[in-house]
Formats: structure tokens, sequence, C-alpha cells
DNA sequence: TGAATATATAAGCAAATCATTATATAATGA
DNA sequence: TCATTATATAATGATTTGCTTATATATTCA
């Protein structure tokens, strides 16, 4: 049978994480394109710890995942969660974040780096 | 021009006020059926304060409205919010929440209080 | 191997959150 | 008018959150 709704315990903990902008924006770039930890320290000009913790808390519950390349770790978009088509659905009413990642590109942090 | 999309600012303010299991289930039941305070009660077996609380904050970001009839104030979603369809997208994910109104029907709470 | 880089984790702290208790306001009905 | 009912608001306190600083671990490269 096709699961056609979600728990509200699970939605509702799912939103309290999306309901914080960092994370969001975060959701938003990964969905199009993997980054590593030092990329959204650059995007978000914050500290590294504090971008780590966000992913913690996104990897905890199952939306993102790492993946070690070399001296970076990648994080990308858990599709395989089965709570992705929910958040997709959310994410896809999001505007693009892909300003961020070019800024980036521009002032050659995104080479550099990864 | 037609707007598809949110700001993130915004997003994630409603989101995080969605990410709470006794407001996602308010707005989940107000998407059908208008309530007043006291069903709330009955139904989140949780005080009149905490309930008010909740809704107020709802209210204040315009999710929801108020209408005062006789001795009770019924909450409503407030449809016309520009946000409506981002959270419509996000309650129509949600499970049928009637069986919470349906209990209250059964104990006679509905008919009683309202 | 040792320095540099990338990341995670722990500890501490200020601010936000959510429930509770107490109180105020508004409407109803005897 | 007075008691009751429904609701809002204020004050308080415990818990959670998100940041910072400090430190540990893993990888790369000279």
């Amino acid at each position: 049978m096709l699961k056609t709704s979600i728990e509200m315990d699970k939605a509702a903990s799912i939103l309290k994480l999306l309901g914080d902008k960092t994370r969001l924006t975060m959701m938003k770039i990964l969905d199009k394109h993997d980054c590593c930890v030092c990329e959204f320290v650059e995007i978000f000009k914050t500290s590294q710890p504090s971008i780590s913790q966000h992913l913690r808390k996104l990897r905890d519950i199952g939306l993102v995942k790492e993946e070690r390349r070399g001296q970076w770790i990648f994080y990308s978009i858990n599709k395989s969660n089965e709570y992705y088509p929910f958040i997709e659905q959310i994410l896809n009413q999001l505007p693009s974040q892909d300003d961020k990642l070019k800024e980036l590109e521009e002032q050659g942090a995104r080479i550099t780096c990864c």
C-alpha cells in the first residue's frame, strides 16, 4: 500500500528542523548540489562548529548523508529517506539558492576548497 | 506576475511555528473545521493558557484568524494569507485528524461547548 | 614525520520556548 | 447584579536551542 501520509510526530520534528533559516537554506542548496562543510562556512559567514552542528541535526534525523572525499566531507540530501517526498514538496516551493554557490565560484572559494 | 516562491526568512518562521506537534495538529484540524479554544483544551488535554498561547502565535503571523461567537472565540484558517498555499501543501500531506473531533462529539464535548 | 587543513565534538552561556499558576476581561444567564 | 464560563495575558521557571571557544581526530602534503 502506498504511504500517503506521515505521522504527526515525525512531521513536526522534521518541520522543526526546517524551521531554522540556516538549515532550511542548506537543505534547499543540497537538494540540487552536494556541498562540503567549508562551503557552508563561506556561504553562511558563520563558524565551522556551528555549521557542523546544524548538519549533524539534519543527519541524525536522516535528512542528509555524508561521504568523505579525501580531506573533505561532502553532504548530500538523503533521497532514499522515507520522508524525502514530504521534504521535497516543501523545498520545491522555496526560491533557488543557486546564487549563493555562484558567488562562491566567483570568489574562487568553490574551486579552491572542493 | 504569479508569486511562485516565498522568502526564505518567512518560510523558516512559518516552518518553525508548524514544527510543534500541538500547533501542527491544530492547523490540520482548522484546515477542515473551525474550532473554539475549549475544544482544543479537550483535544490536547492541556491547560487553557497553553492553548491560547499557541493560537496567539499562529494568529500573530497571520495563519489563523479569530471570531467571537457569543461566549466563545472561534479560530479558523486564514485562507487569504499570502502564504496559505505554502501551508496547504504541507497540511495536505498529513493524516486527517478528524478522529479527534469525532471523539469530542462522542463524549458530547463538541455540542455542550459550542 | 610534522605542519597545515578540514571536520567533529564537548563545554559553557545567552536567548528562546513552552508549560504552569495567577489574574484580568468579556459574555451569559439566573 | 452576581456567579459562572470562556478566553487572554502576565509572570515565573525548566528545558531547549544555537552560538562561541577550546580541543580532538583525520587527511594531505612537503
